[in-house]
DNA sequence: TGACAGTCATCAATGCATTGATGATGATGG
DNA sequence: CCATCATCATCAATGCATTGATGACTGTCA
């Protein structure tokens, strides 16, 4: 076997997939975001649950993990980091005596404003480069890939 | 004011962020992969970093680090975790005493094309959801996204 | 009433990723 | 020759996220 064909390809060339792309432009949205919401004292997955939480007050733990898609747990550690640092507040539901009722403090909504000043600056930034039509093109080929990695996971499993 | 107007809409609304769709794909993309590489005993980013490491025998962490897009510390823990599991061994270089090269065990070759098989698979799944011309023009609308992020966070820093 | 399914919270283990700081090494230039 | 700079590795702290397992509670259906 020659030498030049023992590293030989994989599967794929890297150049093909779509999926590189894709991820790498979500690692620089995430970097982009990180430093927007940063001075406020939060991280991304923060601010996202922050954000949710101002618009469902009184919402379940395990209910905002699913608006952020993350797991029950990731959101568990979340909310406990959060709840230590004053940022929102929990309590038993007066009938569903298990879930815990979340609710931002004012704290929390001053440090989600500030946040989301930034961090609409972001997305601003990432509209502006495209034309109304290729922002709903572009929207298309996403929730396109998306329907079709579902399916492609489906398959998987 | 009214209490309507209580829960306030932030910046933007959620439907008009691009953001939230590119990195909604990207977390179906990551849960696929995840699916795809699992039965092979590796997670994503050991994916990754195998995958680069089969067409670049003897990189240095920090290298290796870069190409997947990681810091050196990440990439270092990840080395770490490899190399106790015999998948990749790390030998000082002959002349820069410094640098650790790393290479693919057998092992580790053969995780690497057991995980491509199936994460292959996810790639042809996704581009098997768009024509030629279509991929053409949703990678352009990517990597014109990575570019206004870049920008967004280098006047964010 | 009593079993069952669904939802919620939580504990534990593992792994990824960041910032910040430290130290070793090799190349560059005064 | 020595200072400086860049690169590399690594330690530590913090936080995100996953799977898996457990226990508590509500409501339904037999």
């Amino acid at each position: 076997m020659p030498l030049a064909l023992y590293h030989r390809r994989m599967g794929m060339p890297p150049a093909d997939r779509l999926g590189i792309d894709l991820h790498r432009a979500d690692l620089e949205l995430m970097a982009a975001k990180r430093l927007a919401v940063d001075p406020a004292g939060l991280t991304v997955p923060q601010y996202a649950a922050l954000y949710v939480l101002a618009d469902s007050p009184g919402i379940s733990g395990a209910a905002l993990a699913r608006s952020c898609q993350v797991t029950p747990q990731a959101m568990g550690v979340l909310l406990k980091h959060l709840t230590e640092r004053g940022l929102v507040e929990r309590a038993p539901h007066r009938w569903h005596r298990n879930v815990l009722e979340t609710r931002l403090t004012d704290r929390g909504r001053a440090a989600l404003e500030l946040a989301d000043e930034r961090a609409t600056e972001v997305e601003q930034c990432l509209a502006d480069e495209f034309t109304e039509a290729e922002q709903e093109q572009f929207r298309a080929f996403l929730n396109r890939a998306e329907r079709a990695l579902r399916h492609a996971a489906d398959d998987l499993g």
